[in-house]
DNA sequence: AGGGAGCATTGACATAGGTCAACGGGGCCT
DNA sequence: AGGCCCCGTTGACCTATGTCAATGCTCCCT
């Protein structure tokens, strides 16, 4: 599904003007990245991602840590490059939607004013380049390939997006559960980490916010699952998928 | 905000080649069109406009019925210009989410896989302008504004649907209901039409399955806001909103 | 004007999940 | 090694909303 067809000799004339690299193989970082392909930048190339190297900044997060909140002016987009980062809205009173979490390669910070639409918190430890926006847009005028690119993940979020409304209105407890724990799995697979016993970085409180449940009901579901043989629960934070049909079916709503 | 500076008469050339242009002021349908500047056609102008009428077809819509089914191949993307559209997704046992109503200038069937990932069906009677995906993309690669203008409207359709998933993860029905008809008055708004006694084009089960809600609730809910004076129920699906300042509140969580 | 078909409303009751509170255990830090 | 703190789990109870069922209203059609 990605584009590969790039090399990293490729690239000529490594400069290193804004990128705060950090220590780490100090190449021409984008050309080096090595999670390029799950994200937005793998829609440039050689002399093309020097550009883009070229406007990047590193940053780094500890777990907890906020990125931004919700109604800031969203002068910078990011790509997540390792750990987990969530996504949330609040309402004045505290409730909170948790509304995504992101992993190394995901894109973060569109918004169509110039405001963010959301707050943004470090899960784990994790890292992110990020990209001054008007030099980003910038650089879409200059790589069509680029917006398009762009495009094409709005699109995907979008339906993502939409799965999740499904699940906020209409699923039950179990069903949230089994379609979260799946996606999981499946997200990290995509990133080339094992998909069966799959690592919760996040809470129950925070899982609890991202499917619309408490906490409680998030741990009562979860021992359901265990007790039916569904699931196992592993220190840190591991869940292993024992029945992955049946949490499939439970996910959609069988 | 939209961009206004064309006129009507810069159009040449008129040319009718696809579009079944129904029994309407016959000239070049889009240079006309009544609400291109709510649309995704308001990036064009001039010449650049009349490419896009060339690849533009007209469907007309009764009141229910389908315009497309979620899993079917996506050759289409659609703008409404009348009436009103609902998009949903559906489980096996046929719960229901309504994922979106669609009004005048609303673009619909971005999908980023080939197939839609959500129905749509006419609320009302409704009109709506057809691009050949293909053809589409084609005049995106001619048109860089029409791509940039389609992000936009991908981002800010994620934003909505963050605030979507707020609602339906962490508000009270009664704050869903004020949430729905303080957004419903505003839509209606920015297509000119009265924001106060705003007209419900859809049925009370449409409501429910978009705020993840059932009929009795919904119903249930008016006529407790009827009931502290904050609505009153007219004729005709109409709505008065008596007190904008209650409902604010209400649908903003304090 | 009358009749009818869907849609909306209302009521009585059921329940999934929330709330409040106590307890437990894992892992981290000293 | 011990202790502490946070997070997770469990329990008892509660309530908002769902379910099922009956009735009423609107608007359309003739």
């Amino acid at each position: 599904m990605e584009q590969s067809n790039q090399s990293p000799f490729d690239v000529r004339n490594r400069r290193l003007v804004e990128a705060k690299s950090r220590p780490e193989p100090s190449a021409s970082p984008c050309a080096a990245c090595s999670v390029r392909h799950l994200t937005v930048c793998a829609a440039l190339d050689g002399p093309e991602l020097q550009q883009l190297a070229d406007i990047v900044q590193n940053v780094e997060l500890e777990a907890n840590q906020p990125l931004f909140d919700e109604g800031e002016r969203a002068d910078y987009v990011f790509n997540v490059t390792a750990g987990c980062v969530k996504v949330y809205k609040l309402l004045p009173d505290g409730r909170r939607q948790v509304t995504g979490f992101l992993f190394a390669g995901d894109f973060l910070g569109l918004a169509n004013q110039d405001t963010y639409a959301f707050s943004a918190e470090a899960v784990s430890p994790a890292t992110l380049c990020r990209f001054q926006r008007g030099k980003l847009e910038a650089a879409m005028e200059r790589f069509p390939q680029l917006e398009k690119r762009l495009l094409e993940v709005a699109s995907h979020e979008l339906a993502v997006a939409q799965e999740q409304m499904l699940l906020l209105g209409r699923k039950t407890a179990k069903e949230r559960l089994a379609s979260f724990l799946i996606k999981l799995s499946e997200s990290a697979k995509r990133r080339g980490q094992p998909a069966n016993p799959v690592r919760l970085p996040m809470t129950r409180a925070d899982i609890g916010d991202y499917l619309g449940l408490t906490t409680e009901t998030v741990s009562r579901v979860m021992t359901q699952l265990k007790g039916q043989g569904t699931i196992a629960l592993l220190p840190n934070g591991q869940v292993d998928l024992r029945d992955t049909d049946a949490l499939e079916d439970l996910a959609g709503g069988y």
